[in-house]
DNA sequence: CCCGGCGTTTGATAAATATCAAGCCGTCCA
DNA sequence: TGGACGGCTTGATATTTATCAAACGCCGGG
């Protein structure tokens, strides 16, 4: 790894804490490499040879099954991903490839378990990113199976509404990616997704390219009846 | 806690590798107790005071949201449940009911907290559980949205005949509890469950009550590709 | 022993979602 | 600058899944 790379990856949360030998460990056998878009990093049923960091770009970790394919996740930075299987040393469970030109640290399996062993503070924070991960996964199956298309996409719109800095009647959102990957995280068609932002249209939601305006939150907010436990990525 | 409960805590996965004095605190305050069926032992959006440890019975982890329901976990001895919320102190996202009569160890979360801060081997086994309760959260979330309700049960027919120790060409279990609860894990209606098994019929599915009868493992197989990324709970 | 309740099944229907097909419209490249 | 490609949309249709209603049967309580 170049050595003005380091700072960078010092400053993430997962390794600020962490005590300066252990550090020097993990990042000893450490990339930062750059990847153009739509690189297939990680393939599903793998071994987890690497602790995978995204520090810049964008992310999709999803999963196949006979000819269908689904989003489970969309990174944004600064990512870990792959920690489960990294430190349970057990099989991928999702692929993951780029959605933009990425730059992601590589950090080998084995050093990270033997970190983990080494250093409290590091354990600490890998718990509380698995927690996190395994929280928001539960909030992902939370909102498939328990609201319909058209709802998860009305919820969707007022998270991204929120994290953009829209107001709390009307707002503008560009949507970070393409349709058709909003569309395979909701768990639905891209055909659906179209007609799914038709029908918010009565609820003051209208589209133009990848620019969405909503002029009447109140009233979609009302349909889309989100709650922290499913849509709040911090609670 | 009655002190002749403290041995049967002591052999969990959890607590086996902890030091003496660690454990003493952890169970210092800790309850043992028994809850007969259909008992709410937590509601989804409390704060966690206890962590639970289901000893002996079985527990269901559901969600609501506005007239929906659905089960997003079973649980069988001996497990451990809201882990995550109690290591992060967040709240709770899902509730939790006893299907049976159940014995339940609650442990304060902070005793939680203070322990897994000063034992690492504790902290490991922690983090080992989180990994698992991710990993199986994910596999959920992939059945549900990668395979149709009929794939969905198919293959959660040839998961128990495994795990109930079958054959491999014909074999049969007994649902381990009620269909509605099956049916809710699934996804799916008690209605929609039903006609899934009349339409398992020419792939040699027999039921009679809670006893169903695998008569052509090879053609359901044939049907319900499994693959252990899903449905695997092992891997 | 009978009754009532709840879980289950079955049927009829409606709603949600996917699939197939075609056309549109940008972008990128030759 | 023309064209090819991929993503998006729209329409028609098929499939999947849910909803509503009724009947069955098991099981526990009076």
């Amino acid at each position: 790894m170049r050595s003005d790379d380091v700072p960078e990856i010092r400053e993430l949360t997962l390794f600020r804490a962490l005590a300066d030998d252990a550090f020097e460990t993990l990042i000893r056998g450490a990339y930062l490499q750059t990847f153009p878009p739509t690189v297939e990093l990680i393939r599903e049923g793998d071994s987890p040879d690497f602790l995978h960091v995204l520090v810049e770009g964008g992310v999709e970790l999803f999963s196949g099954w006979h000819r269908r394919e689904t989003t489970l996740s969309m990174l944004a930075p600064v990512s870990t991903f792959i920690l489960a299987a990294t430190i349970t040393d057990r099989p991928y469970l999702m692929s993951a490839r780029t959605v933009s030109k990425s730059r992601i640290a590589l950090i080998p399996s084995e050093d990270v378990r033997t970190v983990f062993d080494a250093d409290r503070d590091f354990a600490n924070a890998i718990v509380n990113e698995l927690a996190d991960c395994f929280r928001a996964s539960i909030k992902h199956a939370k909102n498939v199976k328990l609201r319909s298309s058209v709802e998860r996409l009305a919820n969707y719109l007022l998270c991204e509404v929120a994290a953009q800095g829209g107001g709390s009647e009307e707002g503008q959102i560009t949507l970070p990616y393409e349709k058709r990957l909003i569309a395979s995280w909701l768990g639905m068609t891209p055909e659906n997704l179209s007609r799914a932002f038709g029908s918010l249209r009565p609820y003051g939601v209208r589209v133009e390219g990848a620019l969405v305006h909503l002029s009447d939150m109140s009233s979609l907010r009302r349909l889309a009846k989100p709650t922290p436990l499913i849509d709040d990525p911090a609670s």
